[in-house]
DNA sequence: GGTGTTACTATCAAATTGAAACGAACGATA
DNA sequence: TATCGTTCGTTTCAATTTGATAGTAACACC
C-alpha cells in the first residue's frame, strides 16, 4: 500500500504504519524485546523466510528501531539491538497483546509479570492528563491548519 | 505470512496480528472510530482500491470488529459499525499514534483533545496494578505449561 | 580435511495487490 | 420516459510481494 504517502500524512497513526503496518516487523520487534538479537534467532523463532527477514531487519534498521552492532570481527558478525525508538514501541505491543488476550484468548497464553513484585501486568492506555482510560471520554479531533 | 498459524500461538500479540498485521485494516478501524461507516466514505478517505476494501471490510466483519447493518432496504445498502471488540481497539490505535507523534512527528499533525475539558490527550500505557508506565519496570514472561 | 555455525543472497513459483473498468439497483431530475 | 448520479460493489489483469528451497562465504573446531 504505498507507504511513502503515509509518511507525510497528518495522521500520526498513518505515519507509524508506514513501517509498522506489517506483521513480520511487529513480531521481530516483539522478539527483540524478548531478548533476541541475531539473524538466526529471529529466523528460528518466527519461521520466517530468510529473504523476508533480511528485508525486514534492514527496514527496521533504516527506520531507526533497531541498530546493527558488530559483535565479532573474524568472522564479521552483527547483531540487532533495539534503539530508544524501538524500546518505546513496547507499549504498542502490549496494547496489541492486551486486545488479543481479551478477544482472542482461548487456550494457553503467554503471560507477563512485573519481575519485581510478581503481579501480572495488565496494560491499559490512559490519558496522562486526565488519567481516564482511552475510549471512556469523548474525543475531539483537530486537523492541522492548512496554512 | 500464514495468519492461520498465528491464531493458535500462545502469544497474544501474534494472535491479534492474524488480522491486524495489515495497514489497511488499521486505517479502516481508525476511520471507523472517526465516524465513517460506508464503503465509499472509506474508499475516498483511504484512496484504497475497491477490491482491497471489500476484502478488508469482510475480514474485519468476520473477525468481529465491525458489523454490517442495513440502513436502506430499497436499494439494499449496508454500513459498517464498530462492535465492542472494534471499539476496544482504540487504545492500540492511540498508542501507535503516540509513537508516531514522538518519532515521526515532523510537520503538521492531527491532534486529539478531551472533548469535555479541552486538554490535549497524551496516551500512555500503564500497568493497571502498579500504575507504572509499561517499559519502566522489568518484565518476566511466562509461557503456558505444556500440559 | 571434514563438519558445523552464522548470516546471508539467488532463484523462482505462487499469492497478493492495486489500477481501471464495469455493473446493478435504485433515486432524482428534466 | 430518458438520462444522470450515487452507492456498493465485482471483474479483469499486470505488477509486486511473498516464501520455500537451495546455495554461498567466512570462518571455527577437531
Amino acid at each position: 500500500m504505498n507507504d511513502e504517502n503515509n509518511r507525510n500524512e497528518p495522521c500520526p497513526i498513518a505515519r507509524s504504519l508506514a513501517f509498522a503496518g506489517d506483521a513480520w516487523s511487529l513480531l521481530i520487534l516483539r522478539d527483540a524485546h524478548a531478548g533476541l538479537t541475531r539473524f538466526d534467532q529471529f529466523r528460528k523463532s518466527l519461521g520466517i523466510a530468510p529473504t523476508m527477514l533480511t528485508r525486514r531487519l534492514a527496514t527496521l534498521t533504516e527506520e531507526g528501531l533497531l541498530e546493527k552492532q558488530r559483535y565479532s570481527e573474524h568472522p564479521p558478525r552483527e547483531e540487532y539491538l533495539l534503539t530508544a525508538a524501538g524500546r518505546d514501541f513496547l507499549p504498542v505491543l502490549f496494547m496489541i497483546g492486551e486486545w488479543g488476550r481479551q478477544y482472542r484468548g482461548g487456550g494457553k497464553l503467554v503471560r507477563f509479570f512485573d519481575a519485581e513484585n510478581g503481579t501480572e501486568i495488565r496494560a491499559v492506555a490512559v490519558d496522562e492528563v486526565t488519567g481516564a482510560k482511552i475510549g471512556t471520554r469523548p474525543i475531539r479531533m483537530v486537523a492541522p491548519d492548512e496554512s
